[in-house]
DNA sequence: TCTAATTTCGAAGATTCGTTCGGTTTTTCG
DNA sequence: CGAAAAACCGAACGAATCTTCGAAATTAGA
C-alpha cells in the first residue's frame, strides 16, 4: 500500500505517512474542484509545495492518488459502520446511528467524497479499483441488512425496500454537492431528516 | 447554437441537425462510459464512423459537445415541467406528474444524464456553462414551488421542505447509476416510489 | 562529528491529444 | 446535365501531459 520508498527506520514511518496523507488530501481538494483528468501534476506540485521528483517520493503515480483518496474515505467509515451494527440496539436505532455517522463523515471529508462520487469512471479504469468497489458494496450491504431486520420485526415499513435503500444512497451521496461548512443545517440534523424521510413510509 | 457550417439550403437543415444529434448521442454514450477528459477525439471518430475533419463539420470543438448534451437533456424536460405546472391540478398531482416525467426522461436519456451529473467540473469550465446552470436552477425552482404550494394548502407535510427537495434531487439524480433497461422496476414505479417516500412524512 | 538514510530538486523524454486545412467525393436542384 | 453547395477525408502541427533519473540538500542516530 505505501508508496515507492517508505522509510525503514520505524521512527520516520509516522512522519512519512502523515506527509503522504497531506499530499492525498491536497489532491482530493484539487480533484474535487477541477476534476481528476483536468488537474495536472504541476498544479499538484504547486499546491503541495513539492517539486515533481519530491511528489513521486510519496506516490506511485497519479492513479495511486485516486485509490488512496477512496481508501482514506471508505476504510474508517466501514469500520464505524461495523461497530454500529455489532450493537444490540434495535434496527431503527442502528439506522439512525449509521446515517448520522455516514452524513457526518461525508460532510467532514467533502473533497474525498466528491472525488469518490464524481470520478467513478476514472476510478474504474485503475488497476486496484475492485478493492474500492468491494468496500462500497460492503457498506451498502450493511445498510440493506439493517433495513431488512427492521422490516422483519415490523419496526420499519417499505413499499419497496430495495428502492428505499437506493433512495437513501442517492440522498447521502448527493449531500456534498450542496452542503456548506457552517450551513443552516448541521450534519446531525441532515441525517435525522433523511431518516425521517426514509422511515415514515 | 449550430456548428461551424450549417447548411443554408432549408431542406438540408433537418438532415444536418439529425446527424449532429446522432454525433451528440454517440458522444454522450462514450463520455458516460469513459469520462469526458478520458475520451479522445479519435475514439469519437471511430464510434461515429466519421473522420476527424468530418466530425468538426458538426461541432465547434470537444467543449461544444458537453453543452449540447446538457441542452438536449434539459430543454425538453424543462418544457414538459412547465406544461405540468401550468395545469389546474392540485400540487400533489402535479408533483406525481413531474417526478414521473422526470424519472422517465432520466432513464430514457441515461447517458446524457450521466454526463450531466458526473462531469460537473468539466461543464463548469466551459464558456457557456451558465446557460446549463440556469436551466438546472429553473427546474429545481419549479419543483420547490410545487412543494411550497402543497405545504401551504396542507396537502403535504415536511419536517424541512428544503431538505426534502434536496433529498428528491439526490434520489432522481442517482437513478441512472443503477437503472438497467428492462430492470425489475419500470420508470413509473420508480417515480411512484420516490413520491411516496418524499410525501409520507 | 560523521555517515548513511531520507527527502527534495528540476530539466529532459516520450507520448498523447485536439484541432486545422487543403483537397476530394458526394449530393442537391435549376 | 452541370455547377454550386455540402459532406467528408486524413496527414500534420503545436501544445500539454506524466514520469524518470542522476544528483544535491537535509536529517537521523551512533
Amino acid at each position: 500500500m505505501p508508496a515507492p520508498a517508505p522509510p525503514t527506520r520505524p521512527a520516520l514511518r509516522a512522519r512519512y505517512e502523515a506527509r503522504r496523507s497531506e499530499v492525498v488530501a491536497t489532491a482530493a481538494k484539487l480533484f474535487a474542484e477541477r476534476g481528476y483528468d483536468a488537474t495536472s501534476m504541476s498544479e499538484l506540485t504547486e499546491a503541495t509545495g513539492l517539486a515533481a521528483g519530491g511528489l513521486y517520493h510519496y506516490i506511485e503515480g497519479k492513479d495511486d492518488l485516486l485509490i488512496a483518496i477512496c481508501d482514506e474515505l471508505l476504510e474508517p467509515l466501514l469500520a464505524r459502520a461495523r461497530e454500529i451494527v455489532a450493537t444490540e440496539a434495535p434496527p431503527v436505532e442502528q439506522l439512525r446511528e449509521l446515517v448520522a455517522a455516514w452524513v457526518a463523515h461525508v460532510v467532514a471529508h467533502r473533497h474525498h467524497m466528491l472525488v469518490f462520487t464524481q470520478e467513478r469512471q476514472a476510478i474504474e479504469r485503475q488497476r486496484r479499483w475492485r478493492h474500492v468497489r468491494a468496500q462500497r458494496k460492503a457498506f451498502e450491504q450493511i445498510l440493506d441488512e439493517v433495513l431488512a431486520r427492521g422490516e422483519a420485526d415490523g419496526s420499519m415499513t417499505f413499499a419497496d425496500r430495495r428502492l428505499s435503500l437506493l433512495a437513501l444512497l442517492g440522498m447521502v451521496n448527493y449531500t456534498p454537492q450542496w452542503v456548506r461548512p457552517g450551513g443552516r443545517l448541521s450534519p446531525a440534523e441532515i441525517a435525522a431528516g433523511y431518516c425521517e424521510i426514509v422511515l415514515s413510509s
